[in-house]
DNA sequence: AGCAGTACCTGGTTGC
DNA sequence: TGCAACCAGGTACTGC
């Protein structure tokens, strides 16, 4: 399941195949994923030149002279740079084919979402897409610091896990490397947001920053499907502390983790070391 | 306004 | 063994 460090790794794999390359064609199997996908995106995508990769969030944009493709892959998406000819699998709902580059021949860049919870939108050129508007500070850089978590929960009350993964406070914190985070920085991640001191925020959001930026380094998690673009596995999986193993020794102190569910989602967490 | 709950979707796992 | 029920999860949305 795609998170941060996963499209991250994702737009390095993808970058040097598709920056300076022209898109030849567009091929739609199935027109709605998660949203329809716009009419731009066959009429206006083919014959433009890809002048840059960039992630904002979980979303990838490809940009374009005449506009930028908004790739999400939701829970289940893939992206693979592939030769024209690859046999087409059951979930390969997009294919935007890449003229021949300086260092390779025809390409392909096929999207694959088994569970559909993608999405391939468009944006106008100098216009933000209304879904990217609100979103909150990317973790990796300076504006996302403890403070900001800290003036943020003021007077919340839901579990600081649910407030850590909402989109408005920060991007890209899912519910893997929010657990995880919130291990690292010893925080019951039951604990109202509103209810946890500026200090441990502090050292929760140097966790969060740490945590993504070492799952970037080791080329994301895999849990199930996830592959890289270049169909390698990452590794960042071996090392989880908490996530997904209930009963199992707390890797610190040797307490049997713990699950429950905060804001419909599957936590795990350690009794005794995060209060 | 904030928060809980719901919907979307399908492959894999569990339970009968 | 076969089939049904359930679960995972990002995010926009609804409703209290």
């Amino acid at each position: 399941m795609p998170e941060l460090p996963e499209v991250e790794t994702a737009r390095r794999g993808l970058e040097p195949h598709l920056v300076g390359r022209r898109v030849t064609a567009v091929v739609l199997r199935r027109r709605n994923l998660r949203w329809p996908i716009p009419r731009e995106v066959e009429t206006l995508l083919p014959g433009q030149r890809i002048d840059a990769v960039e992630r904002r969030a979980k979303y990838l944009l490809l940009h374009t002279p005449v506009g930028s493709a908004l790739l999400h892959l939701g829970m289940s998406g893939m992206l693979r740079i592939l030769p024209p000819d690859t046999p087409i699998g059951p979930h390969d709902h997009v294919d935007i084919a890449l003229a021949r580059g300086a260092h390779e021949g025809p390409r392909v860049l096929r999207f694959t979402d088994p569970r559909r919870f993608g999405c391939l939108l468009w944006q106008p050129p100098g216009s933000g897409h209304p879904l990217l508007a609100h979103l909150g500070p990317e973790p990796l850089t300076d504006a996302f610091d403890g403070d900001l978590l800290w003036r943020a929960s003021r007077g919340h009350t839901a579990a600081v896990k649910s407030f850590l993964m909402d989109n408005a406070v920060v991007v890209g914190v899912g519910n893997i490397y929010a657990g995880e985070s919130l291990f690292a920085a010893g925080i019951d991640p039951r604990r109202a947001a509103g209810r946890v001191s500026r200090e441990r925020y502090a050292v929760l959001a140097r966790e969060v920053k740490r945590i993504l930026a070492y799952a970037i380094e080791r080329g994301g998690t895999t849990l199930r499907d996830f592959l890289r673009p270049d169909g390698g596995p990452g590794y960042f999986f071996r090392e989880l502390m908490v996530y997904g193993r209930t009963g199992e020794p707390c890797k610190v102190c040797g307490t049997p983790i713990r699950h429950t569910v905060t804001g419909q989602r599957s936590t795990f967490w350690c009794p005794h070391c995060q209060r």
